[in-house]
DNA sequence: GATTGATTTGAACGCATGTTCAGTTAAGGC
DNA sequence: GCCTTAACTGAACATGCGTTCAAATCAATC
């Protein structure tokens, strides 16, 4: 058992993530190479066979990792609270999080399609678990009179998917910090499961 | 002259475009090969060359003519009105228009890191200039009181962001009619900008 | 029925793809 | 200072890529 300490093991593996995060996030999937990868870490294409059965499993790797990230990372987060301050805990965190790997969001987005059906099954799962976090909030709130929200489903979706929006455009250092944009859906949010 | 009349190439110019439209949308343009938008349309892939240069002017060729069509139609089902009254028409117009012809939109946002700097410059002018109809919208109805919005451009961004969502998982035939969708974002739409 | 020219074929071009693997390198344990 | 073994190289594999083009095909015109 040569070489546990000082080993490139550990950190040709990251590198290769970080590399295949990058890479993927602004070329596609499709459009990458095992070997365009591997200039970019510094090694041979062969050497990447190491640390990945294949290329599919390295995407599906860089979002299971991601989604898994994310569950964890909202679970902490969370503060209990009456619904429209989970609400608003919820806006917060969504925007925050996401803003702060862009790279691993795009991927997760963009690229479910280039996974295996049953990688893709994983993913959706795992997906549609974040999603009903958010349902649940907008339901605890419909039941106790603070929202007024017909289907708790469709509102999650729109939330989200407006919340989603802020990662298309959304740069550090642009007309807007990121307490602006926070607080500017929060207040569009706030209102739109009012009254 | 011969063929004027009968001639494939009225058939095979079309056949191209669907076949390329349908692949793209499935499975993305990097993943796609000319020998498969071939296979579709019932031909050698060295004919396809008769119709386009090459596959970027394909890809862009959807792209332009999806968001030229877009604008066209904005602008003739438009109607005069309050702002109120036509934020309506545009979250009326935006789902329907869109839920009709996925596979283009889905294109039309997937696919622009495929583009050629100069065209995504095009396909991008283009977008903000729908954008900006919005926004013009949101604008007017701040102006009168109608509306109450610290920031109409990310209003504008977060509105079109929430009615995109709906291309992700509406689907005939499903739980909720094109109305039901519909009633359900106007009401979100309404009151996110109202007070 | 010969002519014309639009349309398509089918093979070829050079190059890139994901993956495998025998061989080389080098660092830790003894 | 040898030995072991993790880590990596570099070449090879079969296959596919976008694109070109001479030759073949075929429908309309004369």
């Amino acid at each position: 058992m040569a070489r546990t300490q000082g080993s490139h093991s550990d950190i040709t593996g990251p590198r290769l993530r970080d590399a295949a995060r990058s890479l993927f996030a602004r070329f596609g999937y499709a459009a990458v190479s095992m070997r365009q990868i591997a200039a970019e870490v510094g090694v041979q294409a062969g050497a990447l066979y190491n640390y990945i059965p294949d290329k599919q499993s390295l995407l599906y790797d860089l979002m299971k990792t991601h989604m898994d990230e994310l569950l964890v990372a909202y679970d902490t987060a969370m503060q209990p609270g009456a619904p429209v301050d989970r609400l608003e805990q919820f806006v917060s965190f969504h925007i925050r999080y996401h803003a702060a790997r862009p790279e691993a969001v795009f991927i997760a987005y963009m690229e479910l399609r280039n996974l295996t059906k049953d990688n893709f099954d994983q993913i959706e799962a795992l997906r549609r678990s974040y999603e009903a976090r958010l349902e649940n909030i907008l339901t605890a709130g419909t039941q106790n009179g603070s929202f007024q929200i017909p289907d708790t489903r469709i509102a999650a979706m729109a939330v989200i998917a407006m919340l989603n929006g802020v990662n298309t455009w959304f740069r550090d250092g642009g007309r807007l910090s990121m307490s602006d944009v926070e607080a500017l859906h929060w207040d569009m949010v706030r209102k739109s499961v009012l009254r």
